[in-house]
DNA sequence: GCAATGATTTACT
DNA sequence: GTAAATCATTGCC
């Protein structure tokens, strides 16, 4: 069953971040259905440095953020990744959920097959970049609707419990200075697929 | 118009 | 452990 569109629109964007962990996370490209379960996801807020909408500043790469909740946020980074986000809020609040790693589920050979035979299953989805590539989803992805049938957020029935949740101060966003330390990363502890 | 750079991954010294 | 790959977006000229 897909989340709602009540889930996303919510104004706690650190809350959702750690609800999505345990749901699941599919694409529907050319026929082809792949996904799997969020393990690992970050926070991100138009009020910290780490984000690209960092004080409400508004450009044609972030402007999706800017919308309504439920649609996705998918950007190059490094000129050769993309990263997937999850925008949240209502409209003119750019807040955005940066999913990080996912276990794969659904559709494993595709993925496979899409990054290349030569890795062991826990490098198929584990970090930004990679899950993005074995979901087959880049730039063209940008701004979908997440109750549309091409990229979905599914409620798998499956409960995190809190005492399985780790936070941790988000990654690569040293420039971000003091904002770089915030707690905002949600991992479920234990988990292979979580990038290190 | 143009140069600088990043929410990363991979391979190599 | 460190460096190269590689390009859309950004911000300044």
């Amino acid at each position: 069953m897909k989340l709602p569109e009540s889930f996303y629109q919510r104004t706690n964007v650190v809350k959702i971040a750690r609800e999505l962990l345990g749901k699941g996370l599919f694409t529907k490209i050319g026929d082809v259905i792949t996904g799997g379960i969020i393990v690992e996801t970050e926070a991100y807020s138009w009020k910290e440095r780490g984000c690209h909408a960092f004080g409400a500043r508004k450009t044609r790469r972030n402007e999706v953020m800017f919308g309504r909740g439920g649609h996705t946020y998918v950007y190059l980074c490094y000129g050769m990744h993309h990263l997937f986000n999850i925008v949240t809020n209502g409209e003119d609040v750019a807040d955005a959920v940066l999913v990080r790693a996912i276990e794969p589920v659904e559709g494993v050979e595709q993925m496979m097959a899409r990054r290349g035979r030569l890795l062991n299953k826990f490098h198929l989805t584990s970090g930004p970049g990679k899950l993005t590539k074995a979901l087959g989803i880049d730039r063209k992805c940008n701004g979908k609707f997440l109750l549309d049938n091409e990229i979905w957020i599914e409620d798998m029935g499956q409960k995190i419990s809190t005492n399985k949740i780790e936070t941790s101060p988000r990654i690569g966003i040293d420039y971000a200075g003091e904002d770089a330390k915030l707690p905002w990363r949600f991992t479920i502890k234990g988990n292979l697929w979580i990038s290190k």
